[in-house]
DNA sequence: ATTACTAGTAAGCGAGTAT
DNA sequence: TATACTCGCTTACTAGTAA
């Protein structure tokens, strides 16, 4: 949809147009918008053509209701902003599946890690992780966990080395539990790990370069 | 603002671009959008010329971040957005004082009237109404108050006729309070009348087609 | 890989005007 | 009063490409 019909459509709505039918004329719209009376007549127009709203026309002016495809629109937007502005619970993102080098499977084995894994998040963790990676574009929106603290796996001594502590956050993996395991001190990459009491590649059928729906909780009860 | 400058913003913004400088290319960005790469290059320097963000240029990509001024802009969109869909529990227009014919005085000065009004509103009317025109497109505000009761003042007989009922708002008129009182049967008009416990026209020394901010609160209580 | 310029094309605009 | 058409003008778009 056409940002500027967005914007009439949301005049619309701002004098009751979800609501009632408003008496309204296409100068007066236009007016509203800073534009011409052309404009406002064409604007109409065409989210009329658009099925956004229904016209009847009179003699001299028109009743102009919203339909409910129009107020999907807005209401699509609104949300948008919302999502901006209010502490959302959740971050979600669409991934792809990815080998890892095996490593995931040799810390997930360390009792260090799975005593924690069981003890602060309850997960009986299958031994490997699941490797995701999201589009660059993303990565972004993990800053949004930087604001949260999570729930942290504290570092620990084995074997004449040291392991270090990760940041974990409850999540959902094609809606089947699990968490993700986040390194406590690097930058964010674009590849994301995943335990789950699950074994995910065999219980959800993936194989590399599937995509996958991964939703991250904030909250760090369950 | 040009509203496909303020969706890229917004875009921006669901990156995290508000919070943090958010490290993003031109085609990137314009994928989201769904439009070319040099478009995309384009708005990014009208919203830079606009003071809208501001852009470290990197080798590669570059580091953007919405300045105060674009975080505004967003707010006030989304606040447009929010009284469309939230409940709101004010109507706020822009009137221009006009002269009426005299009749609010005879009105107001009918105990039947002035007695609800003081038992009803709390307000011990100064005689007479002061007449606001408010702009036509404003009229579809109005239908949020069909939404309400308001208080109701009861139909009368006096003198051997019938004084009609009339629905009341609590109001303000340019900070002073006072209450709008509108024919319980009619269509609203543009000309809209207010009582109140000062002489407004003087307290405000108001004289016709003075511009006056109006207050309409929903709720009954006060 | 980037950003962003140029230039040719497409879309959007509004004055004039028919209805 | 209205709506909405035509048409010349302006703005916005993208392919090509330099840096």
């Amino acid at each position: 949809m056409k940002p500027y019909l967005l914007q009439m459509l949301k005049e619309l709505a701002s004098l009751g147009a979800i609501e009632n039918r408003v008496e309204i004329s296409s100068l007066e719209l236009a007016k509203q918008l800073n534009t011409s009376q052309q404009t406002g007549s064409r604007y109409l127009l065409e989210l009329d053509k658009q099925g956004m709203i229904i016209r009847e026309m009179g003699i001299k002016k028109q009743l102009i209701q919203i339909t409910e495809k129009g107020e999907d629109a807005l209401q699509d937007e609104y949300m948008q902003y919302k999502s901006i502005f209010e502490l959302t619970d959740r971050v979600s993102f669409i991934g792809k599946v990815v080998s890892g080098m095996g490593e995931g499977r040799y810390y997930t084995a360390q009792h260090g890690y799975a005593d924690q894994f069981k003890e602060k998040l309850g997960i009986f963790a299958f031994p490997g992780t699941l490797n995701v990676e999201i589009k660059h574009i993303d990565k972004n929106k993990l800053r949004l966990l930087k604001k949260h603290t999570g729930i942290l796996i504290d570092s620990f001594e084995s074997n004449n080395r040291t392991f270090g502590g990760v940041q974990c956050f409850h999540s959902k993996i094609n809606n089947l539990a699990g968490a993700i395991v986040l390194p406590a001190r690097s930058h964010y990459s674009n590849i994301l790990e995943f335990i789950s009491q699950h074994n995910l590649r065999e219980k959800l059928k993936l194989k590399d370069d599937d995509e996958i729906s991964i939703i991250i909780f904030l909250n760090t009860d369950m």
